[in-house]
DNA sequence: CGGCGTGTTGATCGGTTTCAAGGAAGGTGG
DNA sequence: CCACCTTCCTTGAAACCGATCAACACGCCG
């Protein structure tokens, strides 16, 4: 359940009825462009399951993948300036939709709802602050290390969701919501660069993959260091 | 005048008044750490002059910059989970302060003021992305003909608050509020790099420079080509 | 004058990109 | 079921950009 850590975990019951009754399911296949950034959406979604990204592309064909969302995460920003943005679908998706007004029209009647909204806008702003810190400072061999610590915690959250992966004992395993140019391009690298560091973990024994898309973390507290300040 | 950029351009001259019998005035000097970013802010601000950086450090010692808060700027964030951002002065600082509880009381009883707020905060996290280009994916070259760029629109906008850079004729000369070692940081790339970058920039003829901190912006379009697409 | 902080310049090194080729997985049609 | 194709990923060699190391210049202040 997912309920309590998306926008409406702030909600009574009825009034979480009321959001219920203004939404509507829709699934999306991997690769699916949720709003183009080139105009104003006109609807907003809660992340149901599946994993999307948050694209930001210049004339020449440069990428950027400036945000990760997963299940529980909140699509659109209601009220902003629009910003030039791609949002795609990474994986297949579920979402829960709202259209703009009746969805703001819920937000004017129920306070919570906004400050719940301003609050997970201000832990969005810390996390890209965070990567902001990993594109600038770290090395390839850092910042790798920690694109598959992220999606370990994600995946460790979804199966578990009262503790995070704070257990040592348990053997983490999932799938890479993303492809290789993916991974680059959310790391600020080269699909190369990427491809040589997964190696070199493997051959340090800190992970093992499946079809290179399913990792096993074998050393969690090894990545971690590794992550943290690299072979030192 | 600075209100109309800051949170308090969405309210009644009444409501400005509230927010000023609780308000207290603050000079500090470059350097001042306004939040050590180990602890809870017990007050919030606005920028009234001068230049604010945000910090990310690590234990090596590594360090990134990961916002600039310009005159208008609100810092601090109500009701957020508390965030590991140092808060420094880059400059001589003038600064319009609230405590905490009374501010919160404040927003309480504005509800305009929340939601200017949360506009603000879009536009950070915006920016936050926009500058996760920058990092990731330009070279040194544009990096630091982005970061010049971004200094001008600023320094524009205070002298002339209606149009911004629009206006091509006019020269554009401003202080850097940062040191060499600063906007290193802020890039993620060395002083060393950012000083040749800019003998570059030189005696290509885009910028002179006074005392290593004043620029005079020589050809605009030239440097926004090349923060666009490097030397092509 | 000498010392210190800050910025510049030069030489060299190394990590990452680039370029190029090969391999594995999955899909399609015969 | 297999040949073929396409896409994604891996691997290798070479080139290059930015980092590192080191020395020097400049302004400032005691």
């Amino acid at each position: 359940m997912i309920r309590p850590k998306a926008v409406c975990g702030a909600l009574s019951d009825d009034e979480v009825g009321r959001l219920q009754r203004i939404s509507h399911h829709r699934r999306l296949t991997a690769g699916a462009v949720l709003f183009p950034g080139d105009r104003e959406p006109d609807w907003f979604a809660i992340v149901m399951s599946g994993v999307v990204k948050l694209v930001k592309t210049q004339a020449d064909g440069r990428q950027q993948i400036v945000g990760l969302q997963f299940p529980g995460a909140f699509l659109g920003q209601p009220g902003a300036n629009p910003s030039s943005l791609i949002v795609e679908a990474a994986t297949d998706l579920e979402l829960c939709c709202f259209s703009k007004a009746p969805f703001e029209s819920v937000v004017r009647d129920h306070r919570e709802l906004e400050q719940s909204l301003l609050r997970r806008t201000f832990d969005e702003l810390d996390a890209a602050r965070q990567w902001m810190f990993v594109l600038g400072r770290k090395t390839a061999e850092e910042k790798v290390a920690s694109l598959i610590l992220i999606m370990a915690e994600n995946a460790a959250t979804l199966e578990c969701p009262t503790d995070g992966i704070a257990q040592p004992a348990r053997m983490i395993k999932f799938e890479l919501p993303l492809s290789r140019t993916e991974m680059a391009e959310y790391l600020g690298l080269t699909i190369e660069t990427v491809s040589r560091q997964m190696k070199s973990y493997k051959s340090q024994g800190l992970i093992a993959t499946e079809r290179t898309r399913v990792i096993h973390v074998l050393d969690l507290a090894g990545l971690r260091r590794v992550a943290e300040m690299g072979k030192d």
